[in-house]
DNA sequence: CGATAAACAGAATTTTTATTCCATTTTACT
DNA sequence: AGTAAAATGGAATAAAAATTCTGTTTATCG
């Protein structure tokens, strides 16, 4: 072992791990791997907890420790530890160190920070204006559903294909409404009364997803729409609707809210049909 | 002593302690102030350094945690450590405050307030991680592209999906790389030197991906990576990379970081042409 | 294919750490 | 000021945790 192993601080620590980790046996490799994922795992467990979280033996951890430098896993954790005791600020903390210092070096850090504030204000906003009753009549509706219509186009696809994807991995059986060479009205045509449609359109309004939300809503289709505007076309359609606005940077707007509520909707719908 | 003292949240352990202190007893209060200036100190130390930092006993340490309503000291040093784990709280956690806070909510609010929780988290995470140096140089690489070639499955369309949809909007040619019945190879097949692959990947990483990039770079074309470790196929064949840890919740993983992140390099590097 | 060394799991042991207990001091009250 | 109750310090004990050790398995090399 070369002298000055063992690095005190978290970032060598990482290096070394990286270059440690390909010529360590399977097991330290598997914690080498582990480590760098859960490193908050690393620093506030106990030897026995993270064994058996990492899927290997207790005494493993301190081999693991010891063939990259250190005296034993309470060397180790210490670095992780550290880590968290100079760093972490609580949010608040946080948020206000950054509005005072504002130190971003480069314009495309300018940019990041600004979707970042975006993202969290248009959370914030959604969190205090979001209506219970009505979230919970849209899980209700959705979770009744024999399958879920996605229509989402632009800039609302990602959302759809995020919950279609979602869905797919819970099991729930969807639909993702693909606008490719005219196909979309046909497949929205199979939707019955027994289905559910998800719609979600904002500014602009793309007139594909009015046009089969308006269509199926004249068959009796049950709706569930996201977008911006009280006045929007999907709103006027529409029974349940949720009212979303995207704080933006520079004109584009964040999805961060968008993006969080189609999650919930997601999970909730999940839960409801487990019981 | 009330009913269902003892908060799980540090929020809450705050406001207790600030009620409690007047009525403790002298070396008791000595110790709430003392916790309340030293949170990390509490949550890192044992109760034998921490008795030596604040001047007391060990023993009055325990008396407190007591004395304030928690089982022993361990006991409230978790509230203490819980604060600093990225961790969002689970359900129960939050059923929990619930009922200490006496607020009215539906099961649905509480995923929501989870994923805004994991949203919020994952972004601050990255704004303190990202590189400004790494990322001007992504910005620089992909700029410079003749075209950008999108490659993201599963949890990451949604991701490059927005990124066409923007870049196209913003007039810089791109190639959303989908895999549909195995096509995607050949789409990727044509990208030169001259080009750019973005390549986004989180585990456990889409095997279509890591092989279109590994192919890419065997014939020298620029990559830039988003993924979520050192470990990641990505970040071994990719000189430029950004890891991007997100938080979950109820082992949903937020997107917010990966999404303000994709935003940030879209923005940048259309800027960047306008020069 | 067999021998040797490395890696490993799991139990045993040692060390560290939290908690309890009790004698002493301080405080509050008459 | 005297007494009872509460608080405190510090040692003793109990609990938990880290580390070491040993027999067994797995990989490596001739």
């Amino acid at each position: 072992m070369l002298p000055n192993e063992a690095p005190r601080d978290f970032e060598n620590l990482k290096v070394l791990i990286l270059r440690r980790a390909p010529e360590l046996p399977r097991r330290l490799a598997q914690i080498a791997t582990y480590a760098l994922h859960n490193p908050n795992e690393i620093a506030f467990g106990t030897v026995a907890s993270i064994a058996q979280n990492a899927a290997v033996q207790p005494s493993a951890l301190i081999r693991f420790a010891q063939a990259i430098g250190y005296q034993g896993f309470s060397d180790l954790q210490e670095v992780f530890r550290h880590r968290l005791r100079d760093n972490v600020l609580s949010y608040d903390e946080r948020l206000q160190q950054l509005r005072e210092h504002a130190t971003s070096a480069t314009k495309s850090t300018l940019i990041f920070d600004g979707f970042a504030e975006a993202s969290e204000k248009s959370i914030e906003s959604l969190r205090q204006k979001l209506d219970p009753a009505e979230l919970e009549r849209a899980v209700a509706m959705l979770a009744k559903a024999e399958t879920i219509y996605l229509v989402g186009l632009r800039r609302s696809f990602p959302i759809t294909s995020y919950m279609s994807y979602a869905f797919g991995k819970l099991g729930i059986r969807n639909n993702l409404v693909a606008a490719i060479g005219g196909l979309a009205a046909e497949d929205v045509s199979f939707a019955t009364e027994k289905d559910c449609l998800m719609a979600i359109s904002f500014t602009p309004y793309a007139s594909e997803t009015v046009a089969l939300s308006q269509n199926a809503a004249a068959r009796n289709v049950p709706i569930v729409a996201i977008t911006d505007s009280p006045f929007s076309p999907l709103a006027a359609a529409t029974p349940i609707w949720f009212e979303i606005q995207e704080a933006n940077f520079e004109g584009f707007r964040s999805m961060a809210a968008t993006l969080a509520l189609a999650m919930t909707l997601t999970i909730a719908v999940a839960e409801r049909r487990k019981i």
